[in-house]
DNA sequence: CCCATGACTAATT
DNA sequence: AAATTAGCCATGG
């Protein structure tokens, strides 16, 4: 197979450290020059067959909005609150915070 | 190759 | 500030 793109966005997705998130548009920006293919990005991690040993939930929307999880939203904005994000309602609080980019 | 789908985004209302 | 809308892109049928 050559679904090297969704490989490509796990490995970047493992280098998340814990207490810290970005979001589907910088790993698609990271991947393919352009925050456009945020779409395919989320796509890609929906897919992600490990979504604890691959912190899947530490990826977030650029509005602050958690997002999607596919162990379920409040499975995901319970992890990230036990790494010491803090969200309110559905979105993080002071993103800008915790964001960071990936290498 | 065409079409539908979705864990998105930026802009507009 | 919340809701809508159009645009985008990697998959899978």
């Amino acid at each position: 197979m050559d679904g090297n793109f969704q490989e490509t966005v796990l490995n970047l997705v493992k280098q998340i450290p814990a207490g810290k998130v970005t979001t589907y548009g910088e790993i698609a920006r990271r991947i393919t020059g352009s925050v456009r293919a945020a779409r395919a990005v989320a796509q890609a991690v929906a897919r992600n067959p490990y979504p604890i040993a691959i912190p899947c939930h530490r990826v977030v929307r650029s509005d602050g909005d958690v997002g999607g999880y596919s162990l379920g939203v409040e499975k995901k904005i319970k992890l990230l609150r036990a790494e010491g994000i803090e969200i309110g309602g559905r979105k993080v609080l002071n993103l800008k915070h915790f964001k960071i980019k990936i290498n």
